[in-house]
DNA sequence: GGGTGCATCCAAAGCGCTTTGACGATGGAC
DNA sequence: GTCCATCGTCAAAGCGCTTTGGATGCACCC
């Protein structure tokens, strides 16, 4: 059943149908009615190559997931936000297309999307430190929006939320519970997000008059494993970090692991922030938040950058920044720095 | 730059310049070599929405993916899934057009995607018993493959792992090393893979002569705090199991912490053997494996699902059907039943 | 020299939709 | 009774590509 058809049918021309549905003004009431009960009736539905191709939107957003050739790693914090981010696409009519693509071959993928004219827009994930994909957008003059930033002053669209400030806030947290030795577990420093994390950690040393200290900083793919190895290198110092900072629930599951095996309980023996994306799996608790953790959802995170870019490709004016503060809620992870590191620090 | 203006600037047809760039015979070898550098020199991509609706392929495939609405969760298994297929995909000129939608919505969705014409297949995620979706997609006419069977018959294309083989495999190798008390913590028992998985252990036991206890069989949505909470249960039995099957890495992490909390060592005190489906981000251990494992990647299971769906639109007559096996690896996490147990059973 | 066959190329139609520009009908103002 | 808006409708062009059905030129053969 195409349009042509359901014209015949009616006794209309094409265009009135099409205007008809499409809901213009120049229509009566009366005929719209009718068109809407006939194309409702014989379920039409425009194919929507022919209206892109008529229209020149295509009414699909493209992603691309940058995965790690060597490692064939694909972050679970993806599923969440594209759910999220699908979610208002499907309201708004658009469709979502996706590519997987290895990290040398993004920038080429980029320029082949754009040139192929198949989406209207796009949302760039994990930008690095002066990415390049970029200002090869902004070149080619394709709407988009980053989940994140590349530098502090940036001047497209986004929707990040204050990696700086959370990892400050919680570090200050623990120096006045009393710890001076706090590791911190961080994702990729090559990501800017893990960048903006490490920063904001000494900077809330600094504001306590405390130095990072590097031997008690990590940096790698976001695992339980990672998580696991990494606090059991730092639990078998000397002097061990009486408090860690992790960057995901994942790691903090793996620190959690090296703590209970050595007997250690967390919020007494050990305290521990994560970072909390609030991931499907990976809930943090239940009803209880079982880390003390800075939580912002990556689910509403998608749903936020999605509405940004759909803001955008109507008017391409508008370049939407948006800044998600994330919540500070306190589990029964933390507690005071214990005596016996206090003493041996005296 | 379009095909208008390219042939233009070579003095050529259009037709020409497309048969050249299709790689039609009807055009000299001369003349295509010099339309293919022109191509190249300007950078140019035939817009895909206009060759979409000339040819009448979208060169889209569609994967829906259910949300439970109620749990607005989506299972981290999806995520390498569609990585590996999107690879596939890339390589033959395929889009992957994704969409998450709640549970009661799948049908009428399905049905929207096919009568708007933008995909040439689609992907069928998690089936249910007697899925609506698959007669739905027949009567439809429209290729797909279905990851996982609705039934033992299935008249269709599908991507699976011998589920039921694998758990009994791990059944009877947990009998054979003592165990009579065996625990299962599976999967939504309302997914057919889950079914099978339990229909497998209960082979197991019979085929040894045992009778699956149902207060040792839990069902639910695979996180970690499911395997938590459902290993401590069991654990504080007054008999409680001496080994437990777990249907995802991730429920085995969760099973390992209320181990440990007990002080109970994995593979003396307690056996556990665990599906994995290789996530990237929950692998089981590194080079060594961690759990006594059921290893089947999913990854792997996209790339080949992809490539059955691209030969069946290629070749609508095909159903190809492909039924992976499991690995069975040994890890650290199984050994003989305990001698205490065996005790109080005599 | 006229036919045959092949290699190369082209004009134009068509894919299913939107949108421009025009047209007949109606009704109110004068 | 004429004129002019306004309304409701339509025919046709166009979106950028593929593909059908020739057309042209040239070598080859009898």
């Amino acid at each position: 059943m195409k349009l042509k058809d359901l014209a015949a049918q009616l006794g209309l021309s094409q265009t009135t149908v099409s205007r008809a549905l499409n809901g213009y003004p120049e229509v009566s009431e009366v005929t719209r009615a009718r068109v809407v009960a006939a194309a409702k009736r014989h379920d039409y539905r425009p194919n929507v190559r022919a209206k892109a191709l008529a229209t020149g939107r295509s009414m699909a957003i493209g992603h691309v997931l940058p995965v790690s050739n060597s490692h064939e790693m694909v972050n679970p914090v993806f599923a969440d936000f594209i759910a999220g981010a699908s979610e208002t696409y499907t309201r708004s009519g658009y469709d979502l297309v996706l590519s997987v693509v290895p990290d040398e071959e993004q920038e080429s993928h980029y320029r082949t999307m754009a040139s192929k004219q198949s989406v209207d827009g796009l949302l760039v994930h994990s930008p690095r430190p002066d990415d390049p994909r970029i200002p090869l957008l902004q070149k080619i003059g394709i709407p988009f929006v980053v989940h994140g930033r590349d530098s502090e002053v940036a001047d497209y669209s986004w929707v990040d939320i204050n990696n700086r400030r959370a990892f400050r806030r919680a570090t200050e947290f623990l120096v006045d519970l009393g710890h001076t030795r706090i590791g911190l577990l961080n994702g990729r420093e090559d990501y800017e997000f893990a960048r903006r994390r490490r920063a904001g950690v000494e900077e809330g040393l600094a504001a306590r008059g405390l130095r990072a200290d590097p031997a008690l900083m990590y940096s790698d793919e976001m695992t339980e494993q990672y998580g696991y190895r990494a606090a059991s290198a730092l639990l078998a110092l000397d002097a061990p970090p009486t408090a860690l900072l992790a960057s995901s629930t994942i790691i903090a599951f793996g620190i959690r692991r090296a703590a209970i095996e050595r007997g250690l309980v967390l919020g007494r023996d050990l305290s521990l922030i994560s970072h909390d994306d609030v991931l499907s799996y990976f809930r943090n608790g239940d009803e209880e938040p079982l880390f003390t953790a800075i939580r912002s959802s990556v689910w509403e995170a998608g749903r936020r950058a999605a509405e940004a870019l759909i803001r955008q490709i109507a008017d391409p004016d508008t370049l939407p920044q948006i800044l998600l503060e994330a919540d500070f809620v306190i589990g029964t992870s933390t507690g005071p720095a214990p005596k016996t590191n206090a003493k041996r620090k005296a």
